[in-house]
RNA sequence: GGGGUGGUAGUUAAGUUGGUUAUAACGCCGGCCUGUCACGUCGGAGGGCGCGGGUUCAAGUCCCGUCCACCCCGCCA
């Protein structure tokens, strides 16, 4: 190890030297982007995180330092001290660094590297696989970095805002308790209690709530949590989430800290103006209007409901779903006349994944209606559905008749798709949003779960129906919604024991299972507990959002593939025998 | 568990209806070159087509199975 370091410090960055700098003698350290052999002058473009920086090796300058600088390649780490000049008339005006370049008059090799196997540049060059197995390697390119700087920005600004607002930070183990319902649960094992496992927290939940009880009335935790569940682009099985939790607070109280907390992060990463308070939707109206609880709302194009007009309908399809309880939900696409057989083929498929039967179209053309189905609708009908989505010529109405789950999630689902594919929504906006009054049971199989999570207050208001009719309970839980993706969801907590216990009975959690699962928090709640709620934000897709990625694997340094492995550090992978006997565990497979 | 897309030199891709020694660009190696910044220029090496079967006189090209990656459904309180 030579003893460079000690003899020369490192005086800048190779993004910040100007031409304000010439005539200064400087260190720099970095990796090699590139080199340009001329036989006489050797250009080096210098990089790290912070920028590129043109080295300039002359055999009249050093003999040394040139002879060194023949033998850079790709990737090789290298000191280099010299001085700053003026490129005059070679400026290059595509760099920031572009006015000067570093005359080289003494190259430190601190390491050469491997010819790397993809380039390293702005745009990624190979296949997920290998940027994967290379993980260090990828991390090096600029977007990727840009990411994480980004994360690390939004970090600060999460806790200085919380700080700023007088929570305190605390922190929750990761070796939690497995919980009952919920995703699947990361186990590990106890050594010291042979055959009893941890599980990783699925979040802080009933910690956070202690601490309420505990009496830390304003909490915060920038807090992992992991889910042992399949992965999307917008899935990872380990995530990080703003969480926080408060006492003595209503609804409002907790939208104020979060609209607070939105506005602390993204306007001034994204220089857009966050207006509070955020507008807030029902969960029934996002539903009916969208198609979704987490709507997209910087584009229109709302669904009608056609259940009425079309009750009647000549067109059997129709008037039977309506008859068996179904809906008809449509959809005006503007100017979507011109859509091809082909393409109305392929928003038929895509409708299909949701469950829905079919999709019908009907084009308005100037000569009138085109479509199959036209014939069978009335005069009187076709004025009716004319009226109730606005229809001008050129546009093309979408149709989904089906049950009322299947019908709204379709449509929702293709009104998102056509937002993307016709590029509908303004991407410089950040439209945020509280959906509000979430059902507090989804109801599948005859079988209550809790949609939001077992500890969610219900609405006062219905405390009647947890014993009449259980399945119309509203919950006083709330979702912040950006641009068509959940940000994060909420609640008041449920902090009465006869309730929680009620709610615990409908989700066929019994009381022997409670007390085994939960009797720590039950017994919890007996000691004075304050009103209280809580939020968290999903911190990743906030990030990947304000990045202007499209995948979580964007935005976190060291990600899963899909199959839930790491391609670089090859995990999950086989414990030794000894550890397993350590253990006492037998693996059958 | 299911649907879809992809896997061909180090990398990214092309490869006609199955048919002589599998293309290109970038990268890599060597020579020349003192103003390049996608440097230029001359020369060179490098793969048998993810893996395993099968059909055929003949298989990147067709069939079956399998592995990996990505997108989606289910799943994700």
């Amino acid at each position: 190890m030579s003893d460079f370091l000690s003899q020369y410090k490192r005086t800048h960055t190779c993004g910040e030297l100007r031409a304000s700098n010439v005539g200064q003698r400087v260190t720099l350290c970095g990796w090699v982007q590139n080199y340009r052999d001329h036989g006489g002058a050797i250009f080096i473009d210098l990089r790290d995180r912070y920028g590129i920086t043109q080295l300039k090796f002359d055999p009249t300058v050093d003999e040394a330092a040139h002879q060194q600088a023949d033998r850079l390649r790709s990737e090789w780490v290298v000191g280099v001290c010299g001085t700053v000049v003026s490129r005059g008339e070679n400026v290059n005006p595509k760099m920031a660094t572009g006015e000067i370049e570093v005359l080289g008059e003494l190259l430190e090799i601190f390491n050469p590297s491997l010819t790397p196997p993809f380039e390293i540049g702005d745009a990624p060059s190979a296949n997920d696989n290998l940027r994967l197995e290379f993980r260090y390697l990828d991390l090096r390119r600029r977007p990727l970095q840009e990411n994480l700087i980004l994360r690390s920005r939004m970090n600060k600004l999460t806790r200085d805002y919380f700080d700023s607002q007088g929570f305190l930070e605390i922190e929750t183990p990761i070796l939690m308790k497995t919980t009952p319902e919920g995703a699947r649960d990361y186990l590990v094992p106890s050594r010291v209690n042979p055959g009893q496992f941890y599980a990783l927290p699925q979040s802080p939940q009933t910690l956070k709530q202690i601490l309420m009880i505990a009496g830390y009335d304003r909490y915060f935790q920038i807090a992992r949590c992991f889910r042992d569940e399949d992965l999307r682009a917008d899935r990872q099985p380990e995530f990080t989430q703003i969480d926080l939790e408060m006492s003595f607070v209503n609804q409002n109280d907790v939208f104020e800290v979060l609209e607070g907390l939105m506005k602390a992060i993204v306007e001034p990463v994204t220089g857009q103006p966050v207006v509070t308070p955020f507008p807030r939707l029902t969960y029934r109206e996002a539903i009916e209007r969208y198609g979704s609880d987490k709507p997209d709302t910087r584009f229109g194009m709302e669904l009608g409901s056609l259940t009425d007009i079309l009750a009647e309908s000549q067109l059997k399809v129709f008037a039977d779903v309506v008859g068996s309880g179904g809906v008809i939900k449509a959809m005006n696409v503007k100017k979507g006349a011109e859509f091809s057989r082909s393409q109305l083929d392929k928003l038929t498929d895509f409708v299909k994944i949701y469950g829905a039967k079919g999709l019908a179209w009907i084009k308005i053309n100037a000569e009138g209606w085109q479509a199959p189905i036209v014939k069978f609708f009335s005069d009187a009908e076709k004025a009716a559905i004319g009226e109730r989505l606005g229809l001008e010529v050129g546009d093309l109405v979408l149709i989904v008749a089906d049950q009322y789950r299947i019908a709204h999630e379709s449509m929702g689902q293709l009104r998102a798709h056509l937002g993307k594919t016709l590029e509908l929504a303004d991407p410089n906006r950040y439209d945020l949003l509280w959906v509000v009054d979430f059902p507090l049971f989804d109801e599948a199989d005859g079988k209550l779960n809790a949609m939001h999570h077992p500890f969610c207050n219900p609405n006062p208001a219905d405390f009647e129906l947890l014993f009449s009719d259980p399945g119309k309970v509203r919950a006083q839980g709330y979702d912040m919604v950006m641009n068509g993706n959940e940000l994060g969801s909420g609640s008041i907590r449920c902090h009465r024991q006869d309730i929680q216990r009620r709610i615990f009975e409908l989700l066929g959690i019994g009381e022997e299972e409670a007390e085994q699962k939960f009797g720590f928090f039950l017994r919890a709640l007996q000691h004075g507990t304050p009103p209280h709620a809580g939020f968290a934000v999903g911190m990743d897709r906030l990030v990947m959002l304000l990045a202007g990625a499209t995948s979580l694997r964007d935005v976190i340094a060291f990600p899963k593939t899909q199959k839930a492995t790491d391609l670089m550090m090859q995990t999950p992978s086989r414990p030794d025998a000894t550890q397993l006997t350590e253990l006492k565990i037998r693996v059958t497979q």
